[in-house]
DNA sequence: GTCAATGCAAATTGTTTGCAAACGT
DNA sequence: ACGTTTGCAAACAATTTGCATTGAC
């Protein structure tokens, strides 16, 4: 399980008639060894720290493939900028941020993916995917 | 009620030290006419078909006042647009959105609001705002 | 008349694209 | 050797900012 990812991705670049290239590697094995929510210029720098170099329109280039084929996915926040996760063998979860610290907790309710998948039913949609997000506070102690 | 986003809004300017301008007025009298999600460039055109002279920079800067004081909600898609809706007497809701047509499509759940409400209490926080959105796809009949 | 608000155009920022050089097969 | 990928720099698009002019009070 720990290796099937591997497969995974070369099937996708071979569907994509896309060649397997150190950049694109490098990439997905960030999301593999970095659980969190980075983006393009996190990414880069923590592969450059590791000296791997890669650019920007590679980076972006793949980060488009890797949510194509669901190694990772997009959140964009009112900020604007685009950030990305690990989506490899880690379980659907939705997202708690806090607007003091910018702190993400993620957390997952069975009985709201229900409620919505049946909310959807009746409109007569299915759910493709979803964003779930608490913008939140520590509650003081006063 | 329907007359009294006009006091709340001219306390707003009191608060902030800004002044009761045509422009300021004209796009929050935007939101009051028009139900939906509008961008930017949405809110100049409506304006400059309606014979009101107004600039991208105002505009951005008075969107900024209004979703500071409610006025209106800001969200942002995978896109990178912001996009914002009216606030003013209209109830809370989500929003189903069609990754098809682009139509968006308002829901409200009184169960998840309460269970997220309850999941961020239990980790000690409380929410400030949410965002809860589903990407669907029409369940075609075949 | 004073100081803030506006509109414009320039600046900024995140992201995308065109193209010559480098690389995978 | 071939066609693809890369990195760079330029292009883009949404948003922000600086500043001279206009407008609210």
């Amino acid at each position: 399980m720990k290796e099937s990812y591997m497969n995974d991705f070369k099937e996708a670049l071979k569907k994509e008639n896309l060649k397997f290239t150190n950049q694109r590697y490098s990439i997905l094995k960030f999301f593999v060894n970095n659980d969190g929510h980075y983006d393009c210029d996190d990414i880069i720098h923590y592969l450059t720290k590791n000296k791997i170099k890669v650019s920007k329109a590679t980076t972006y280039r793949t980060l488009d493939l890797l949510v194509k084929y669901n190694f990772c996915s997009k959140m964009v926040l009112d900020d604007g900028i685009a950030r990305y996760e690990n989506k490899i063998d880690s379980n659907h979860h939705d997202h708690m941020i806090c607007i003091d610290t910018g702190k993400i907790i993620e957390f997952i309710s069975p009985e709201i993916e229900e409620i919505q998948e049946n909310i959807a039913k009746e409109k007569g949609y299915e759910i493709i995917k979803h964003v779930h997000q608490l913008f939140v506070k520590k509650i003081s102690k006063n």
